[in-house]
DNA sequence: ATATAACCTGGAGTTGACTCCAGGTCAAGC
DNA sequence: GCTTGACCTGGAGTCAACTCCAGGTTATAT
C-alpha cells in the first residue's frame, strides 16, 4: 500500500541545510504543522515538509521574517486563498517589494561589471518605477558619474572578468 | 564657493525613514563614514551619505546581514574594485541569489493567482536553473497538483481579483 | 551487558540589529 | 536667567531567531 517514504530530522538537516535545531524550533512556533512521530517519538518527515522547510528558508533570504511567512503557509496548505483576499494583496506587495530590490541589485551588480570593464558602459532606457531602493542605488551612482543602467535579467551577463 | 546642501540627523531620518539612533548607530559600528561635525558636534549629512544610508536600507530588505553588506560600500566608496575580483563575485553571488528568489516568489504568486481565477492557468516551459527555493515552491506546488510556471517579470499581472 | 548513536524535551544562552535612556552641551526664545 | 528643543555620548535593554545544553529514552553494534 502507499507507504511515503520519510525522512529522519537528520536526513532532513542534511539535504535542507538547515539545523535539527532550528527545524524543531520551526515547528515549536508552528510554522511547520505537527510532525508526525514513529512509535518511538522520533519525527518522521514527509518530502512535502521538507519542501516546505525549503520554502521557509527562502522566504528568509528574502528578508521576510517568520511571523511574515506564516500567511505564505496558510495559503500553501489550506488551499483556499479566495476566503484572504488582502493575503493576496500581501503577496503582490512583496513581490514588488522584490522585483524593486532585484532591479537595484542588478544596477549594483551592473555598476561593478562596468568599472571592472574601465569606460565600457552601455546607457539604454531608464524606465520609471519608484521605490527607495531604486533611487538609492541611482542617485548613488550618480555621485560616481554612472548614469542609469538598463537592466537585464535572466541571462547572467558573465562578462569578461579578464 | 561649492557649499554642498547638509542636513541634520533629524532631517535624514524623516526622508529616510530610518530612526536618528538606528543612523548613528549604523555610523559607530562603521558602516557609514565618519560623518563631519558642525563646531557644536552636531553630525553634517552630505547627500551621498543619505543616499549610502538608503542603500543600507534597500539591502536588508534582500535579506542581507549588515556585517556582507560592508564589501558593498567599500567597492561604491572607495571605486577601486579591479583589486577586488572576489568582492565581484560575491555580487554576482548575491544577484544570482536574489534572482532565484525573485523566480521563487514569483510562482507564489502565480500560484495564487491561479487559484483565485480557479482553473484558468497556463503552463509553459519549464527551465532549468536550480536554487533550493525554486525547487521549494515547484515542488511544494506539484502537491497540489500544481505545475511549474512560467516565470514572467516587470509587467505586473494584475490578473482580476474579480 | 554496555557503549554508541540518534533522537527527545524544556529551558537557558547567544547573536545581530536595533532601541531606549540618563545625563550633558549648546543655541534660541520668552 | 531659564526653559525648550535638537543634538551629543556610553551603555543598558529588547526582540527575533536561533543555538546550546543537560538529562533522558530507545535501538543497534560489540
Amino acid at each position: 500500500m502507499g507507504m511515503e517514504t520519510t525522512f529522519t530530522i537528520k536526513q532532513v538537516a542534511e539535504q535542507t541545510g538547515i539545523s535539527e535545531d532550528t527545524i524543531r524550533y520551526y515547528e515549536k512556533i508552528a510554522l511547520l504543522p505537527k510532525i508526525a512521530r514513529k512509535e518511538n517519538g522520533h519525527r518522521m518527515y514527509r518530502s512535502s515538509d521538507m519542501q516546505t522547510i525549503l520554502l521557509l528558508n527562502c522566504l528568509k533570504k528574502t528578508g521576510m521574517s517568520l511571523d511574515e511567512m506564516r500567511p505564505f503557509l496558510d495559503v500553501s496548505a489550506d488551499a483556499d486563498p479566495a476566503e484572504y483576499p488582502e493575503l493576496v494583496q500581501m503577496l503582490r506587495d512583496h513581490r514588488a517589494n522584490i522585483v524593486n530590490q532585484i532591479a537595484s541589485l542588478q544596477q549594483i551588480v551592473d555598476f561593478v561589471d562596468m568599472k571592472l570593464e574601465e569606460g565600457k558602459y552601455r546607457r539604454d532606457l531608464s524606465q520609471e518605477q519608484s521605490d527607495d531602493c531604486t533611487e538609492a542605488i541611482t542617485a548613488a551612482e550618480k555621485e560616481k558619474l554612472v548614469s542609469t543602467v538598463q537592466m537585464n535579467y535572466f541571462p547572467m551577463p558573465n562578462r569578461g572578468i579578464e
